[in-house]
DNA sequence: CGATATAGGATTGTCAACAATTTTTATCTC
DNA sequence: GAGATAAAAATTGTTGACAATCCTATATCG
């Protein structure tokens, strides 16, 4: 298998980016917990877009039958961070331009919606738990921590949602951070949640004064600075199957 | 169980329910046609909520295997169609007052994204098709063909994600207007998309002449109409299974 | 009579072998 | 050597049997 030249793209999943710290050979793990694993490596960036996910190779990782791990890439399709092409596997997904922008615009409505409902509702103790995160996340910015300014950085968006109190919101939001940092991880942005961490406390300042109209200009210029910052330029079209394609002309 | 009075709920599925005008063997379908009569089934309200969907009887409606029906259940439970009881079985959804809150909430977020931007890229064409739909929901109200009413209804609201443009927006909107058929099955409203076909013009003129502004208005009043007449004292609160609550103590 | 325990039947959950498809490797021709 | 052809290997998709769980009916006891 496999050029093992390792161009940074494409290459199979290893099973130790995924299993964790303990080697693969557990004792069965719920659905869930497979799921969350492996979207948590794929969120981080631990897995670049495009990269296989085989089953086999899943199934030996979490020492678990092929039917769990074909249920749970069903699950990790639908939340749109794993493609499956039939007969031939399942990818980390490859989010395409039009595609991005339709994530931030969603984002943009979704978010605002969140922030002007959590202005209301937002106590002291939900701020101190907001501020919280956010001195986090600025440590592990100061610290190198990608992975964990990542996950911060999620975690203050979805946060606010917990805070909005509207489940079907932060479910539509969990989708749309997640789907996001496949896109920055696909589209660049050197430094990207650096950049925002000035945002984010600027948001969550309005909020603390009660400020929703502040709040929501500041939510909305937040995601289109990084939209904008996003290298659009270097869209990996899939390359289409030309033997498929002409090897099946539109006749028969 | 079986109190065989049948007050009007939780009944089991029969196969004609679902399996439509031709009686069920027939070829091997794909999963996505299954999937598409049993959400129709269910948001035309041909299946009430609490309605439990039988695996063996779903492989005899549709002539498959009972792992695609599997599937399909998983992905109904991922629209959030149809509860998955682990151990005892797939129900159409009985959404609770807190879910139907907020998934009309979180239509209001979602649709004056959509009619803001719809307002934009609106063209005659697009507006002649979107015409065309609320003119048929009126024949079918005249009619007193509820089904077709409730469907044309969806559309309407569907297609106006479609001209926004929005894909994200679109797959959102599609769960919450499905949801929001059964929400309405659950909490009422005697003739539910009746009231809203004056609406739908309101907001379908205002985006013809560019309003958007007027449109978002019109399109927000519209939802919180529907929300306002859902009769949420009848909440059927599920049954706390007292017997498994108490039967396992906290030590245990 | 009501409540609890038990056995039987039905339904859901899981696994391993089989079939179908794709990808790779090897072979042959120009 | 480039390209095409065909066998081999690997991977995905499906099926059917088995195990586990739940529901119902019957029997037993207070």
């Amino acid at each position: 298998m496999g050029r093992n030249q390792d161009a940074g793209l494409a290459t199979a999943a290893s099973a130790k980016s995924l299993a964790g710290g303990r080697g693969g050979r557990g004792q069965p793990v719920a659905d869930e917990a497979i799921f969350t694993r492996v979207h948590g490596a794929i969120v981080e960036r631990r897995l670049e877009p495009g990269t296989k996910l085989g089953e086999e190779a899943l199934c030996e990782a979490f020492g678990v039958s092929r039917a769990q791990i074909r249920r749970v890439l069903l699950n990790l399709a639908h939340a749109k961070l794993v493609e499956l092409r039939p007969n031939r596997g399942a990818y980390v997904a490859q989010p395409s331009v039009r595609e991005a922008r339709h994530v931030f615009e969603a984002r943009r409505a979704v978010e605002a919606a969140v922030v002007e409902r959590a202005a209301d509702r937002m106590t002291e103790e939900m701020f101190a738990a907001l501020a919280a995160i956010l001195r986090e996340e600025h440590q592990a910015q100061e610290r190198g921590d990608r992975q964990a300014a990542i996950r911060l950085s999620g975690d203050f968006h979805l946060r606010l949602a917990e805070i909005a109190g509207n489940e079907v919101l932060s479910s539509f939001l969990q989708e749309l951070v997640s789907r996001s940092s496949l896109i920055i991880a696909t589209y660049g942005m050197a430094s990207d949640s650096e950049c925002s961490h000035d945002d984010h406390w600027t948001v969550a300042r309005a909020l603390q004064d009660g400020d929703a109209a502040a709040a929501v200009t500041h939510m909305k210029q937040h995601l289109r600075f990084i939209e904008e910052h996003l290298n659009f330029a270097a869209e990996v079209e899939p390359p289409v199957d030309l033997k498929t394609i002409l090897g099946a002309p539109a006749g028969s």
